[in-house]
DNA sequence: ATGCCGTGGAAACCACGA
């Protein structure tokens, strides 16, 4: 089972390069982030003719989160992350997919930071920490995968001494990460290419694909039942290439069975 | 390199992203 998690920086606008990756990479399931669209405005019926069920939650203007499966509708099991029933955000949704629990997410940006924008992304971290423990420890596989605004160390950043300060690899940052993973998540493109120069985010600015001036924030978290049948996992670069291409490219994870 | 581009939505600019 091939999962994949791409961050779309508006679903209507990369609806053409979408539906090319889908059918050049042929994923199982796919986590899509930054839809930007209200949820009457998500092109169901273009991603039911390529071949997909899919469960979506919608924001106008922001934020946005889908499960797409391939040849069958995905189960809802959540479409919020727990512990604050006043966060509008649409950043988490969840679903099991034949005997794989997804759970899809768009972690808070928090620039600039120190700030409240900062604050509230801690915030939503530890609500993460707090939902992921559980999903942690379930018999069957889980994945967690999405944009999570984290640059997890220096090997993951281009030039790690420009972002110190910044939201994404702020040392709070770094630190909720670690704790998240003390959990027992693998994180699987590190697992299988611990050295590579790997990246999944590269800014519209300055030619940064060019100069591969890129980041590492898209990420699939498995737990112990998922890694065990972890057999691949890699970054679609060349789609960030693409004309009109999101400033992400496709991540995915091979799942024997 | 403090948003230089890209997107959406409202309004002819602004918010937001990383």
């Amino acid at each position: 089972m091939k999962i994949a998690t791409f961050n779309v920086n508006s679903v209507n606008a990369r609806l053409p390069n979408l539906l090319r990756w889908l059918g050049e990479s042929q994923p199982d399931v796919v986590c899509l982030q930054e839809l930007k669209a209200p949820p009457e405005k998500f092109p169901e019926q273009q991603i039911r003719d390529a071949g997909y069920g899919v469960i979506w939650h919608g924001q106008k203007s922001y934020n946005g989160v889908a499960i797409l499966s391939r040849g069958s509708d995905p189960k809802e099991v959540c479409r919020a992350l727990p512990g604050d029933p006043d966060d509008t955000h649409s950043r988490y949704i969840e679903a099991q997919i034949a005997d794989v629990t997804v759970g899809c997410l768009y972690l808070p940006n928090g620039n600039p930071a120190p700030g409240p924008k900062f604050d509230y992304k801690l915030q939503w971290m530890a609500r993460l920490i707090s939902h992921a423990r559980a999903l942690q420890q379930h018999a069957g596989s889980v994945v967690l995968a999405g944009d999570f605004n984290v640059i997890p160390t220096g090997n993951d950043v281009y030039k790690p001494e420009r972002w110190l300060d910044d939201a994404l690899f702020r040392v709070e940052t770094r630190e909720a990460f670690a704790k998240l993973m003390a959990q027992g998540w693998t994180d699987s493109l590190r697992a299988l290419h611990p050295d590579e120069k790997i990246y999944t985010f590269w800014d519209y600015f300055r030619n940064a694909y060019g100069r591969d001036a890129g980041l590492r924030i898209d990420h699939l978290l498995l737990n112990p039942a998922a890694t065990s049948r972890l057999v691949a996992a890699g970054v679609d670069r060349h789609v960030r290439g693409w004309e009109k291409a999101s400033d992400h490219a496709p991540t995915w994870v091979e799942l024997k069975g």
